[in-house]
DNA sequence: GCGACAG
DNA sequence: ATCTTGTCGC
């Protein structure tokens, strides 16, 4: 199998310029409670074709959480991936998606971690700074950081902790299926983030946002490839 | 020094 | 992320 597998040994010099700007961007990340009336709920997801990036955004309305809007943009990747550095990879395909709507979004719900990163600066803290958008995070697997495992019910969660910080919560979304990694992004709080996310879970483990743009890569994939 | 490692 | 088969459950 493969669970002795080593990631390709990132460039050391990339890693340190990287890091220089990362520490610029997070510096940037206010983590409040959003002054927002929520109306217009977005969500981002980007996949991968050979060399390229195929980013998408839609726009839900909430709570009624029904389709507003639906875009997507494709282009060239320039960055490896790197654990900790994902948004330099994916965030400049994902604004150019994000510049192509007609409506503009409360919040965005975004595919990966907030602050629970290493340093503070997941891929939804540095889109949200990037585009000065309420963000937060919802990650699949966790990144950094230890916690409990939640009970079993949806609605259960226990902390992610780091370095003594509580930086998200595990959150069971669905019962008896594998949790979400939550936190904030930007102009975002923990408490809101959280409950969010179990509000716009329906009948899945990801909430809607999250998963209709994830549907909706997939289906732009065989139109992007053309 | 030895693992862990978003998408 | 992507590569991949069958299989379990609502």
């Amino acid at each position: 199998m493969a669970w002795h597998q080593q990631l390709p040994p990132p460039d050391p010099q990339l890693v340190k310029q990287l890091t220089e700007q990362q520490e610029i961007l997070r510096q940037q990340v206010v983590l409040q409670k959003p002054d927002f009336d929520l109306k217009l709920l977005a969500g981002c997801d980007s996949s991968f074709i050979g060399e390229n990036i195929l980013s998408v955004f839609v726009v839900l309305s909430f709570p009624e959480l029904k389709l507003v809007e639906s875009v997507w943009h494709y282009g060239p990747v320039e960055l490896p991936y790197i654990p900790g550095f994902l948004a330099f990879r994916e965030s400049p395909n994902l604004v150019n998606a994000y510049q192509k709507l007609q409506h503009e979004p409360d919040l965005i719900m975004v595919d990966g971690h907030g602050i629970a990163h290493p340093r503070r600066l997941g891929i939804a803290s540095q889109l949200g700074v990037l585009l000065n958008k309420p963000t937060m995070g919802v990650a699949k697997k966790v990144l950094t950081g230890k916690h409990e495992e939640p009970a079993s019910e949806k609605g259960s969660l226990t902390p992610l902790t780091h370095r003594g910080e509580h930086i998200g919560n595990v959150i069971r979304t669905k019962d008896k299926v594998k949790p979400v990694f939550v936190s904030p992004g930007h102009l975002m709080d923990m408490e809101t983030a959280t409950s969010l996310v179990l509000q716009t879970a329906l009948k899945h483990k990801l909430p809607e946002p999250t998963r209709l743009a994830d549907h909706y890569a997939e289906v732009y994939k065989k139109e992007a490839q053309q």
